[in-house]
DNA sequence: GACATACTAAAGTTCGTGCTTAACCAAACG
DNA sequence: CGTTTGGTTAAGCACGAACTTTAGTATGTC
């Protein structure tokens, strides 16, 4: 099955470094070299974290000359905040069903069970 | 230092399976046996992605007699959205930077940097 | 009591991925 | 031209975490 955007997203967002370099990110456009500076790695790892950065759709990057410019891609933050307010619009019409289950659970009836 | 709350959400988060759970439970609170059903994974791993998505405060569980319940924590969800929803805010207010930037790097002016 | 169910806890295996090193390329600068 | 700067790519390592197996406990059912 295809990895669905949401998915991407989230995965991108799983790792620690990258959503340190999300945060830095969001305080303004800034070159590879200038973005990794305040971590403890290897130039080549933030370009790596780059990459799924930009799969995720998370992060855009353009290079001029030898340069490459990194930006936030906010329609990339929307996708997982659909995510999560789906699954909690969900939630909240399924809500009243708690104190049934565990009422149930705690005197269970002989009704059918398949 | 201390992991905080959104770092552990992004974490629990971060797993495919673990998704795919909170999917599940926002469709109503349910039994660990009867939430790790559909899943090709073993009951023993379904109740340990459970510990983890408790610790992230996704997830609350109830054990009456021998049946444990599980359900959502709405505001578990919210400190996700949170997050994305700060970062979002932080960049919308830098991205006039963006051209800037992009021009500054086409032609460097002889100004003074550090 | 005996058996089944629902879960728990510990231990071990495997596989992904975050990281490094090293070699490399192209652009800027003298 | 040679050197430095900024970035890219490939190869390999190493640690963590997702998963299984096994064995065990407590609850419910007959």
């Amino acid at each position: 099955m295809a990895k669905g955007t949401a998915d991407r997203v989230f995965d991108a967002l799983g790792d620690r470094t990258r959503r340190a370099l999300v945060a830095r990110l969001s305080e303004g456009p800034m070159s590879v070299s200038e973005l990794g500076r305040p971590f403890d790695i290897t130039l080549a790892a933030v370009v790596q974290h780059l990459q799924v950065l930009e799969r995720s759709q998370l992060v855009r990057t353009e290079k001029v000359g030898r340069v490459r410019t990194c930006w936030i891609e906010p329609t990339g933050l929307d996708v997982a905040a659909a995510w999560l307010a789906e699954r909690r619009a969900l939630w909240e019409r399924r809500l009243d069903r708690l104190g049934d289950v565990l009422a149930e659970e705690a005197q269970p009836r002989e009704e059918g069970r398949s």
